[in-house]
DNA sequence: CACTGAGCCTGCTAGC
DNA sequence: TGCTAGCAGGCTCAGT
């Protein structure tokens, strides 16, 4: 069986959001560390540290996979994990050992930290204007588990376009927050094909594809998020929502849990896909 | 517009 | 047993 990683999708950061929330608001920035040059995004190295340094966290808030801190001046420090990033905090120095992983460490003022650790580098931390977080906010598609993703909404997206579904479920720019996980967990509650095209789902697939998304994510947030290997909270927690899943990360051939039927594993738009071929048959319009 | 492929990265594993 | 090539994947950018 092929080995799987956890990507922080949108379950897992707000899970995040909720324990650092509490943890961070009030806590004013005395340094920044930089191990790893790239993980600062935006603006340079030099700049970030003076503009960061000295300035409070509001609140810690979630805008799709995005961690968005909102600091007192109005400056956004926003945090993507992407593969394996991964925020830690510590009551103090003493309390922590560096990973090998760490590439930024924020030291507060009352000496707690907060380390970023990322093994594969591709997480970025930036320090955004609020005018330049409301460009990044705007160019993201809509928020899946906010009251205005109705089916409706839903439905507009599949047929004003026509692309496979999948591909479709995770581009950032049309709906926010899903990723490989559960896009597949999406698909396969709707009993999806995930290379139907969009604008060809029926009307009653389009509401179970929306009530799959929300429930899904829903239920994995309530969950506290899916760890299959690096995923934690920010103190450290693994998820459990791992066990719910019902085709991601189980092996090519292991039965459907509805039906028994082999599970077959493709690649969709360049990511590994697995689905069930009788509970997601390919429909074809004529 | 839709889609593909390269590049960023490194741990893990299949296969020799 | 030890080594290595290739895979995995979120996102961006360039090319078809």
């Amino acid at each position: 069986m092929r080995h799987t990683v956890t990507m922080p999708e949108l379950p897992e950061v707000e899970t995040i959001r909720t324990t650092l929330d509490s943890l961070l608001r009030g806590r004013t920035i005395a340094g920044v560390d930089v191990y790893w040059e790239r993980t600062i995004g935006h603006p340079d190295i030099e700049s970030f540290r003076c503009k960061s340094i000295g300035q409070t966290i509001a609140s810690v808030d979630r805008r799709a996979k995005l961690l968005v801190m909102r600091l007192e001046a109005g400056d956004v420090l926003t945090i993507h994990l992407r593969m394996t990033g991964e925020l830690r905090f510590h009551v103090s120095a003493t309390d922590s050992s560096p990973t090998p992983y760490l590439r930024s460490r924020f030291t507060f003022v009352d000496g707690s930290l907060l380390d970023f650790n990322d093994v594969r580098k591709f997480g970025r931390i930036e320090l955004l204007s609020s005018e330049d977080f409301r460009f990044v906010s705007e160019s993201l598609g809509e928020e899946p588990l906010s009251t205005s993703f109705s089916p409706d909404v839903l439905r507009e997206i599949l047929r004003s376009r026509s692309r496979q579904i999948k591909p479709l479920l995770l581009d950032q720019r049309v709906i926010a927050g899903l990723g490989n996980i559960y896009a597949d967990e999406a698909l396969f509650r709707a009993g999806i094909h995930p290379l139907t095209s969009s604008s060809t789902i029926p009307e009653e697939h389009v509401a179970r594809l929306h009530a799959a998304i929300v429930d899904v994510l829903s239920e994995a947030v309530e969950h506290r998020g899916t760890t299959l290997r690096d995923y934690r909270s920010g103190l450290g927690d693994r998820g459990e929502n791992q066990s719910r899943l019902l085709v991601y990360g189980r092996g090519d051939g292991s039965p459907c849990l509805t039906c028994g039927t082999p599970l077959t594993r493709t690649v969709v738009g360049q990511r590994g896909t697995m689905f069930c071929a009788t509970c997601q048959p390919l429909l074809i319009p004529r």
